[in-house]
RNA sequence: GCUGGUGUAGCUCAAUUGGCAGAGCAGCUGAUUUGUAAUCAGCAGGUUGCGGGUUCGAGUCCCAUCACCAGCUCCA
């Protein structure tokens, strides 16, 4: 039997050999490390014996697939701990998820963050057990008579919905068995580190007509530096949170008078106007025009369009003399009045018509989250109508003017390509030329992407932009949607060269997604310290005593004609003090303004980022400042 | 919406078995005139989310309700 390495080289070892053996002889170092092997690139248990000729790699707790292990293994250890101390628990499932591990349980004990120090204690006690994991597989009905007379409904649940040729196996760790796809670590003792992080509720098989059960989190590592390493960045996390910056930075906030609705205070709007005044500005270089349509309209509009049909629980709606209005959850139905109002022809094609649009939706109030999740939000929107030539085209214009705009923030991000899925409506041959003219497009810009089928919307096929935050979560922004539904249901055309109505194709795209989802990422992924361009105050002048007042005031008169945002701290207070206060708001520049600044007409340039730049003459900061600004400069 | 948790001054948090609602920061006033991340003192700040109930007495116990937090679900 010949086992092929990553490196090229290759070994002869005899049928049956266990993968931990063949691991071992290649040195001690890597069987020390190793916790998993991909056989023909299938992840197994180290315990398993190889048969065949095959091509092997091990997993350390670097690879995605030896993490996976070990906090799976980690969640079984959780498991039996909790089985230990609370008998009558029964368990449901328990993966390992990116950052940790968690076990949906189903007991009479309401578990508290107060249980971690004893579950945690006893996962400690297994872990120096260090009992070997065993794999056994059982036909289907013993497997089933097996986790039923351990009292499992959850587990008896889970092999009845298995299909009917599947293999299914079971891990044993000391008196533990748990059912289990696996892989697992070849025993306890090598999960090193585990702390446990939350308990919340998670219904069963996520569906809310079941019984919601306790979901304990927790994670898991090899090193100490490792686990005190995420600890840290869980906090910085906190740190960053938009909702507490909001109110720290006094951007934005929620108020009780109004779940899920947000206010945008003076600092904040300037953060969004920013942003609006270079979103118009690369819609304009992009050939877009730009247009408003009303927040209310009436109800026979949304039967037209199909959202009275389908969206109906989420809107919003009010009745005024006698008539049914509903306040717009989407602008694609206003969107369609807008080309609706006249005769295009194709010399038109591409249109492109964006609009800053405000939409309203119910949200569940469970579902709301400061201002990545509210009821009310601004989307930047835009519906192109074009023929089927130019959907490649377009849809690459979309690409490259997302890909520049995530880029002026420095944001890493991937795309999605989300195929048909099975309740949709419209023609097969539609859907194929739209969805490859979709990847060619994907293709033509060069930006990997996944495809995630049957994920469509039921009306075209779609390209998603995921941003990734700083905590790592990712946060769907822009899309690109084809749609053949709107076109065909507002019934619209273009008079084409032929003079005859034809009926143009249309997307639908957002780049930022909402302008309130996209200020809290970008709160959270500067911690507060915007850009220049961005920051609500760019500079800060402090003074050192009050015989500095007078000029104080003339620089700020100066900055602010140089159309800087600026602001004067002229309090009795040390210039320590002032310092602080300027880096705790994240005022890009500060400007200490002394006796000897005074005399000499100079100002002291302070940096939230680099600290004491030392004395300038006021136009050489000026300008520099401007060229940040102008710039755009992270 | 569901499960669990939390609501006390603008913010962060105290308040013993149910027994006078308190501190720091911020704010205001005054002193101080200070050179790169917290000068000192004084003053003011509250219907303890809102509404009921139990009790001689409720921030504390009970019921209801609203909001928030975590998760599920959903999603820009």
């Amino acid at each position: 039997m010949v086992v092929t390495f990553p490196d090229g080289k290759s070994r002869e070892y005899e049928k049956g050999t266990r993968l931990g053996e063949i691991a071992k002889s290649l040195g001690n170092q890597l069987y020390k490390r190793a916790l998993a092997a991909g056989v023909n690139g299938q992840t197994r248990d180290l315990s398993a014996p190889l048969e065949e000729d095959a091509e092997v790699r091990f997993y350390t707790f670097d690879d995605e697939e030896g993490r996976h292990a070990f906090r799976h293994t980690a969640s079984h250890i959780m498991a039996q701990a909790i089985k230990r101390l609370w008998p009558d628990s029964a368990l449901a499932i328990g993966p390992a998820i990116d950052n940790g591990f968690y076990y949906d349980i189903d007991t009479e004990k309401r578990f508290s963050e107060e249980d971690f120090t004893a579950i945690e204690a006893e996962m400690n006690k297994i872990i120096q057990e260090d009992s070997p994991l065993e794999r056994f597989e059982l036909p289907r009905d013993e497997a089933i008579k097996f986790v039923r007379e351990k009292g499992e409904p959850y587990k008896v649940e889970l092999i009845e919905g298995l299909p009917e040729d599947a293999v299914i196996s079971f891990y044993k760790q000391g008196e533990f068995v748990d059912l289990c796809a696996g892989p697992h670590l070849p025993s306890t003792g090598r999960v090193k580190l585990i702390k446990l992080m939350s308990v919340a509720g998670a219904y069963w098989r996520g569906d809310e007509k079941n019984k919601m059960l306790q979901r304990v989190y927790g994670t898991a590592f090899e090193k100490k530096q490792d686990l005190d390493d995420y600890i840290f960045r869980m906090e910085e996390a906190k740190k960053r949170d938009h909702r507490k910056l909001g109110r720290e930075l006094d951007l934005f906030g929620l108020l009780d008078e109004g779940p899920g609705f947000p206010f945008f205070f003076p600092k904040g709007m300037i953060v969004k106007n920013a942003l609006i005044d270079f979103w118009r500005q690369e819609h304009a270089k992009h050939g877009y025009e730009e247009i408003q349509t009303p927040i209310i309209l009436n109800q026979e509009l949304w039967e037209r369009s199909g959202h009275w049909g389908y969206y109906r629980e989420n809107m919003y709606l009010t009745t005024i003399d006698e008539q049914n209005f509903v306040i717009k959850p989407m602008n694609c139905p206003g969107g369609m009045l807008a080309y609706e109002r006249k005769l295009h022809s194709y010399r038109e094609l591409p249109l492109r018509t964006a609009e800053l649009g405000l939409v309203h939706r119910h949200e569940l109030s469970g579902a709301l989250h400061g201002l990545m999740r509210v009821r009310c939000f601004t989307q930047d929107d835009a519906h192109i109508f074009m023929t089927e030539e130019q959907i490649k085209d377009e849809i690459l214009g979309v690409i490259e003017l997302t890909r520049y705009v995530y880029g002026i923030f420095g944001f890493r991000f991937h795309v999605e390509l989300s195929t048909r899925p099975e309740k949709s409506i419209g023609r097969d041959e539609d859907w194929e030329m739209a969805t490859d003219a979709l990847k060619e497009a994907l293709n033509a810009s060069g930006l990997p992407f996944k495809i995630n089928p049957g994920d469509g919307a039921f009306y075209g096929p779609k390209i998603d932009f995921h941003l990734e935050d700083s905590i790592g979560r990712t946060w769907q922004c822009g899309t690109i949607q084809l749609d053949f539904q709107m076109p065909e249901r507002f019934d619209l055309t273009y008079v084409g060269p032929d003079g005859e109505k034809h009926r143009p194709v249309m997307i639908h795209r957002v780049v930022f997604g909402s302008l309130e989802r996209f200020i809290a990422i970008l709160t959270e992924h500067f911690a507060g310290a915007f850009p220049a361009w961005l920051a609500p105050v760019q500079v800060r002048v402090l003074t050192i005593t009050e015989r500095a007042d007078a000029r104080a005031k003339e620089l700020e008169a100066l900055l602010r004609e140089a159309g800087l945002r600026v602001e004067t701290d002229l309090r009795n207070e040390k210039i320590g003090f002032k310092i602080r206060e300027a880096q705790a708001q994240r005022i890009p520049y500060m400007l200490v303004l002394g006796d000897k600044e005074v005399e000499a007409g100079t100002v002291a340039v302070r940096s939230r980022k680099a600290g004491d730049l030392g004395v300038m003459e006021v136009g050489a900061f000026i300008a520099r400042l401007k060229e940040e600004i102008e710039e755009k400069a992270i």
